[in-house]
DNA sequence: CGTGCCAGGTGCCGT
DNA sequence: ACGGCACTTGGCACG
């Protein structure tokens, strides 16, 4: 690829409505070519539209900044007058409007939804329904200051270090961390109201209870642990002991606790984590890089 | 404004590491001046963090599509591989890492967090810091195929018809709807494991404990509604009579409801947003538009 | 600041 | 489809 090949760039002035269409044709990846980069800034709202039916055909991400107003309506309804925000829409059929603060979207519809886009009385209107529950999102954009559309090449696995099941695979794999001689006899274990976490039997064959919080336990967690002992009972002569494993006791839990005979023992996401890198050798290349 | 005038285009190409910069500088507000659009196609990384400190600094929204790896840690951790994403950082210091689906960021940070960019050893770093809980999101981001900084005009207001709210405060706007004769005595009434969203009493003198839900009522909300019954009584000879009001009952949940002594009231959201139209004369613009 | 609770919660997995 | 539950849940209101 020479260096004159960078050169080739199409730059096409057009006057749109009021505003200026700056229309920028380049690509990096072909630069020999006169392949479209669609980028648009200040197109007409028909020249949106028509970049926005290619790229919802192509299933490209459509990234718009845009003059709109949004209303919503099916589970329940909300309306947002005219005002600027960042309107995404991605190859599986999801839209997120955001403005311009708040990490959540002020209106969305989740993955799975039918959009189109249609010029309608001198706007633009975008609408995503979903099926079901049927509900509606209808975007009826007034300007738009900026659309692309792009396709994002990633392959990437997304590893998430976190949550109960990293604890409850670290106690699965060394029950001794609980204490020693608890052997496990089951796990996610069905009683009415829900699951038990870990169930299995201490050195004197009482049955522990186990309910996992990656969070400092609270009330809930013990609350929710009592309801599962109601239908469980140890062996004849033996105790049921409740245990909650967390890394912590939230603030004002501890009497609760006491008070309901439940036992405690701290796990921390570290030591689950550590736990789980001595014993599963094949998970070490996935974790040794965080923390 | 003349014609002439929104020529007034600079597109500069610059050769940049192995990709093309084409810098579109364009301002459809104001086109006499040579106002830089901030948009860039395929900056050198150097490029990119000199807009994006200018950007931060400025408070803009920024967005961003790059080749990176995302780091987080903090309450838990998690990696993420080199792949393509839409990066988005807006003026109240949040962050969204989204992949080229679902609905949520694949890595994200919320608002109030200190957002830096720094060039690192041929890479472009981008660092979102939240002070408490202390976490950290890292992106290590190795090729920038766009950055566009936005300034979003958007004063309008979000109403959201949604939500117990609406329907209790046309519970309390109209307590006939209950049944005749309500009269409410209270409401969010704190009893300790929570509050009790509407109390009063009937005709008769019974004590009425009203639990409101937006959605099916389940096996959650009766126990939620039997624990607080447990904190109140009715006065000498009369009786406590708890209530559920909710657009319907869910599967299962009606044997229980009847064992448990709890009343149904069907009350839809349509049915509350009605009341409130009749009632609240000043809402009536805001909610005249939806349903 | 923690504690409780709602959310158009979303997502995952199970019957 | 409904049910139970975790989530880097986020968000607000309140003691």
């Amino acid at each position: 690829m020479d260096r004159a090949s960078y050169h080739s760039v199409i730059v096409s002035v057009s006057l749109a409505g009021k505003g200026v269409s700056i229309y920028c044709s380049v690509s990096a990846l072909n630069l020999s070519g006169l392949t479209k980069l669609p980028v648009l800034i200040s197109p007409s709202l028909e020249e949106a539209r028509r970049e926005l039916v290619i790229g919802l055909e192509a299933r490209r991400l459509l990234v718009m900044v845009a003059s709109c107003t949004v209303e919503y309506s099916g589970r329940t309804g909300s309306h947002l007058g005219e005002g600027e925000r960042l309107v995404i829409v991605k190859g599986d059929g999801c839209i997120l409007v955001h403005r311009g603060r708040d990490y959540q979207p002020v209106n969305w519809q989740p993955s799975g939804c039918i959009i189109q886009a249609q010029a309608s009385n001198g706007t633009l209107v975008l609408k995503a329904v979903r099926p079901s529950p049927l509900e509606s999102l209808t975007l009826v954009v007034k300007d738009v200051q900026f659309l692309g559309t792009f396709l994002l090449q990633d392959d990437a696995e997304f590893v998430l270090h976190a949550s109960e099941e990293e604890m409850q695979r670290a106690i699965i794999l060394q029950p001794d961390v609980i204490e020693q001689g608890f052997k496990i006899l089951d796990f996610e274990k069905k009683v009415p109201p829900g699951f038990v976490d870990v169930y299995g039997v201490d050195t004197e064959g009482n049955t522990v209870v186990i309910e996992i919080k990656k969070d400092p336990a609270g009330f809930p967690v013990i609350k929710q642990l009592l309801e599962y002992l109601k239908y469980l009972q140890a062996p004849p002569g033996k105790k049921l002991r409740p245990m909650i494993v967390a890394p912590s006791i939230a603030k004002g839990a501890q009497p609760a606790l006491a008070k309901s005979g439940i036992e405690f023992k701290q796990l921390t996401l570290q030591k689950a984590v550590a736990i789980l890198q001595k014993y599963a050798r094949s998970d070490q290349q996935a974790l040794k890089s965080w923390l």
